[in-house]
DNA sequence: CTGAAAGCGCTTACAG
DNA sequence: CTGAAAGCGCTTACAG
């Protein structure tokens, strides 16, 4: 009698889908003692493959988590991962101002990841999904990453939210993505340049397989097309979003028998490489040649002259991505798995009418 | 019979200083209860002041650690907390990218925190130090911040170890400090506008009040005075790290009865803005004026000219504030309090003989 | 490979 | 306010 007395807790636990599944629940449900699904937990070399195939389901139906997990889930602040191929760029800062903007206001903590895709995402996505389950973060931010498959269902699977910022590739249906009106923005940004009275109108792109590229070059084109201005393939050049590659573009824009008097350039760091070639080979900006640019990032101001622009929301898209991170996280239904925000023309020095 | 041996474990345990001290060694060298000891840990109100002074004495000179604490130590990669003042400028970005790379090869985390610090360590430097030990934090390390002695006593009480990169005003001697050689890299760069004939050189500082301030100050007032040149008063200027103090200390200088043939500037920052208000001014650099930068940011380079500056190893100070951090939290004792890595003078357009 | 038994380290309810 | 008792949720050692 006093035997029994001192083991009632040990006797099996109704299923409490309420709040906080225990071991003895998920052993229960999956017809196993508690040891052996505190194995499976643990990641013991000593269970069947079956019988540990049966935990594990039983583990993610009822959504079990570890007392570590629990305490860490319910004592830590949200932590949240937030990862970039690179840093090198004021635009990637300036995304992650709005990221930690978001989170002072939410009290989201910030764990900073950077690192080229192939290394940290790609090599083992499993390992990452389990230790950021393992640590209870609350999802992963990626920056203009690129993302496959394998590495997006290993995330699903251990119900960790991902949202992509502007990714390079299109992201699988059910993946949240935060980006801006790409194609608006370089329509509005071409509509500027007819507007002032050009009429060979040149684009210098980024990376042909980028999506924002593509998106940028249709506004481009449907701009052109509406005013049945002719665009020729030498006046159409897609490359890299780098400086180097304005020079290397606008070099060959200008070996045309009939140059463009106008550069709408896939990104800033492409126009500030044309503007800085322009200075070198001694033609003034914008009166021989005005130049647009994209992202707006901080340094357009500082150009000589300042770079008229299409001003993304950067900051803002940091700040959306954290929110739509943290809605996920709390369970909450988003209302759109993708969210373009405005783009925004910001008319500096360097566009002009062209000159008679 | 039966009875005694199931609460063997409830026997008074000897002390076990060696790994991981439990609640019950803690309520025994208290000489209170187990549960009393649990009340404290979980910060329970049911406690006198007087054992709660007790236990807490216990609990820290054993080094108690709560069973999430313990688990997260071993489970979690260490996660370091950096905090940025403010995140504005690509000197702060050079540190952070430092600081990944070295988080990157010795396998840590980082959690990136920004604000002014009056919001996030000044507020409450206990609570904060409290947090981070819960969550088991490595450390921190705090960029260019302002710190006080609460707050640092704060992180000192709970263990946590701190190393400033760059603080702005000294800290106590048992912090650890990461930063240039400000006064050699002051006396280099007026080193070099001597060589290169100048005599009336003009210093534009940052803050009179920051150390570094100070330290790049005096190596030029150094140079200055081993060369036998005089210094007036109105040609050394005190003000601000940004471009605007540039633009209005070019002002005041020009306004002189016999204005400098050269300008040491205290930051980078500065320098560009003096470039930006010569070209608006119409005075040509190098020609009719040099100017030397501090700090060596990548923008140095796409100026025009492009400036010559007294480059701080950035990433280097990133790298080696995250090592030295590690080593504290892993109970090795470092070689110095403070270390001070070498300054580069790195020589572009922006400096030259002055005119004849 | 599995699980009954014992144990661990802590917390909770409650009698005093 | 304190602590003996009971309990919790898990892990460990080990018999089968």
């Amino acid at each position: 009698m006093n035997e029994s007395t001192k083991r009632v807790h040990t006797e099996p636990v109704p299923p409490n889908m309420a709040a906080k599944p225990t071991l003895a629940e998920v052993a229960a449900r999956a017809g196993v003692s508690v040891p052996t699904a505190s194995k499976v937990v643990n990641g013991r070399a000593d269970v069947s493959p079956t019988t540990r195939a049966t935990v594990v389901e039983a583990l993610e139906e009822l959504g079990y988590r570890s007392p570590l997990q629990r305490k860490n889930r319910a004592t830590q602040s949200t932590v949240v991962e937030v990862h970039f191929d690179a840093l090198g760029s004021t635009y990637s800062l300036e995304i992650l101002h709005g990221i930690m903007a978001a989170a002072a206001s939410l009290g989201a903590e910030i764990i900073l990841s950077v690192a080229p895709a192939d290394l940290a995402l790609a090599i083992s996505p499993e390992r990452r999904a389990q230790r950021m389950a393992d640590e209870g973060r609350g999802g992963l931010i990626a920056v203009t990453s690129t993302f496959d498959a394998a590495q997006l269902s290993a995330f699903r699977r251990k119900r960790i939210p991902v949202v992509a910022i502007d990714p390079l590739n299109p992201p699988p249906a059910d993946v949240v993505s935060i980006g801006a009106t790409n194609w608006a923005g370089g329509k509005a940004a071409t509509e500027h340049l007819v507007a002032l009275g050009h009429r060979r109108i040149a684009h210098l792109g980024g990376p042909e397989a980028v999506e924002c590229s593509q998106a940028r070059l249709h506004g481009y084109l449907a701009a052109m097309r509406s005013h049945g201005l002719p665009v020729t393939a030498a006046e159409v050049l897609m490359g890299e979003f780098g400086q180097d590659w304005g020079v290397e573009g606008l070099r060959r824009l200008l070996r045309l028998p009939a140059p463009p008097t106008a550069i709408f350039a896939g990104n800033d760091s492409i126009a500030l490489g044309v503007l800085a070639e322009s200075r070198r080979m001694g033609i003034t900006v914008p009166e021989s040649l005005s130049v647009v640019g994209f992202d707006g990032v901080p340094q357009d101001v500082d150009s000589a002259p300042a770079l008229t622009t299409v001003a993304q929301p950067l900051r803002d898209m940091g700040s959306a991505a954290l929110r739509a991170l943290l809605r996920q996280f709390h369970g909450e239904v988003l209302d759109s798995r993708r969210v373009e925000l405005a783009t925004r023309l910001v008319v500096r020095g360097s566009t002009a009418a062209p000159a008679r």
